[in-house]
DNA sequence: CTGAAAGCGCTTACAG
DNA sequence: CTGAAAGCGCTTACAG
């Protein structure tokens, strides 16, 4: 009783040829008034539902990109908003996206990738958007198969020619040296960045930092830490260290917002104050910050424009495969929150008064 | 140079016929080791990969499943995890996953509901998972669709008929039952129960702490708040009223563990301390809980798990479509950690000594 | 073991 | 404005 009604059909139910029951579908304005509306009525009778994957056999396209993270376990907080702009983005133009977690060795040559299976046959995808953690090897074996794709450039590793690739970035770099600013204009002279240098990502951080720091002549400090699975217990390891430089050091510039959360435990846990004695700044705005008080001053950067701009850019290059490689960078914004005041407010807790000479 | 190469090249170069290609191609062991070797020696030699949307029209299957997130604008730790687990589950079975956001209003009747095109046309997607928060008008539009497809229980609202549904849950009610009964046996009496019965799902949790409470002959004690954004923010709205309760009040089961962090960070700002004048329980286990101290006390619930489980069930679905509807539960764990202990621990600072009888 | 043919459900020139 | 035919790239009986 509720059998698969094709296009077939709807012609022959509504006398005429399946060509221009297609037509109908599909809006061409070359069909009379009529047998339009006798076909539409057919279509609602028997509750038609096209097909798309015989619309897309024909047409040669998927209507589908997929979304994949790479070398990440879970969806971390900003990722997954990364990914729900995509998708938003892609939904307006009616295109799928198809969500696909994979890791890969580093070091395996491009030809010895095994790419999962969406990717590599043909038909089931019109683009590819790379995200999570990346390396050359994976880009270059995408690159191979001469599929459409564009890569989130912040989380890269190696040095690709970035100018060969369709890429989005946040402004890490401009972000710290804001907030480093900052810093520097509340008073703070004794600052310090702390971050793993081994991780591009950082290392702009840093750079940030320093071209802040240079331009105000002040000296550099950076703690320099390796961090593999968790930001956030090396910002407690970090807040340790930070100790033994109190009370000279006054604010601290930490990579992310989950080190800075670290800094921020080990600090209190040790008796240190944020932001009376210490200063302390992040990165990113991740949501968790809620949770914790003072609410850490941060760097905002907006994730689901990050995913929109991957999925619009993924698009044009859909329209034009000959578009040049493009760097595209989404701004940040620096919010002042509870986490940063000015140097010296914590001293008087020691008895001290100092003047604060800016 | 980089022509499209299909079926037909590759029988027309290897000297065989189409079916033979695909014979070689989906593995079938009716062929001479010669052939097969011949065919497959051009396969690789031309960087033949085979177009998986042509497959699909002909087999009638999309091998493709849709993971729709309702009703919420952003896709949270825990359905993210949800997310990663019906990923993985699918992977295993080389299927795909195609990831979107729906919203819809709730009253809105089954007929008058637009579903995702992706949904509506025939041959995207062999299934569905059907996460985010749920109301009936949705599950019955698909069911009008006769799209197999399996739903996330515990987000549901109304009264669906649940026996006609396939449907994974975490066991919310015994979860906190759980929890209640851990504070109980700490010592516990005068323990409140903080959630918005409005909610299915925080009324099973306080299900479970009536059924818990009243095994032990305890008196209930519910806060009953309207919680609409912020979780976090009605806990910290509870938190006041939680202060006039005090001493009596010694424990404190939250809905979530939101809410719950609302509440330690409310009785903070208030110099309650926690555990020592109040415990404190949450539910869920969120990944923000790293970032506070002292660490929460919570419901372990393995959100992975319920991904797989719900990847699991569809395609069981998918092998059976009459599989009778199947409820399944994944369980929950209680973690003991910082924000809960022994009645009583606080009062001694007030100068008081109690003398803990249990 | 193998190939020619039909067919999956559409779209698109082409001819009328 | 409309329909018959060819074709998208596969798989699958069917016949040999």
């Amino acid at each position: 009783m509720f059998e698969y009604v094709s296009i077939r059909d709807i012609a022959r139910r509504a006398g005429v040829g399946v060509s221009t029951v297609s037509r109908v579908l599909n809006d061409y304005p070359d069909t009379s008034q009529q047998t339009r509306e006798k076909v539409l009525r057919i279509i609602r009778e028997v509750n038609y539902r096209p097909n798309s994957r015989a619309r897309q056999l024909v047409k040669n396209t998927a209507e589908t990109i997929c979304f994949i993270l790479n070398n990440r376990d879970v969806i971390n907080p900003f990722h997954s908003r990364v990914l729900m702009g995509v998708a938003r983005y892609a939904r307006t133009l009616a295109k799928n996206v198809i969500f696909m977690q994979f890791d890969y060795p580093p070091d395996a040559p491009p030809n010895r990738l095994i790419l999962p299976l969406v990717i590599w046959e043909r038909g089931a995808l019109d683009g590819l958007v790379i995200a999570g953690t990346n390396y050359p090897n994976f880009i270059n074996a995408v690159k191979a198969l001469r599929i459409p794709f564009v890569v989130f450039g912040n989380n890269l590793f190696g040095d690709l020619q970035i100018r060969d690739l369709h890429s989005v970035w946040f402004d890490n770099e401009g972000g710290t040296r804001k907030s480093t600013e900052y810093l520097i204009e509340l008073g703070h002279q004794n600052i310090w960045c702390l971050v793993d240098t081994t991780k591009p990502w950082y290392r702009r951080c840093y750079d940030g930092y320093c071209q802040a720091m240079e331009q105000h002549q002040l000296r550099l400090h950076k703690l320099d830490v390796r961090i593999e699975d968790s930001p956030f217990n090396a910002g407690v390891e970090g807040a340790k260290q930070f100790l033994h430089l109190q009370p000279q050091l006054s604010a601290i510039v930490a990579g992310d917002d989950e080190i800075a959360l670290g800094v921020l435990s080990g600090l209190n846990q040790n008796g240190v104050r944020v932001p009376d004695d210490i200063s302390l700044v992040g990165f990113d705005d991740i949501e968790g910050l809620k949770f914790v008080r003072p609410l850490l001053t941060t760097i905002r950067v907006d994730k689901e424009k990050i995913g929109e701009e991957l999925a619009k850019l993924l698009f044009e290059l859909l329209q034009n495969r000959d578009l040049p490689p493009v760097k595209r960078t989404v701004s940040t914004e620096l919010l002042v929150r509870e986490s940063s005041a000015r140097p010296g407010r914590g001293l008087g807790s020691n008895g001290l008064s100092i003047e604060v000479v800016s």
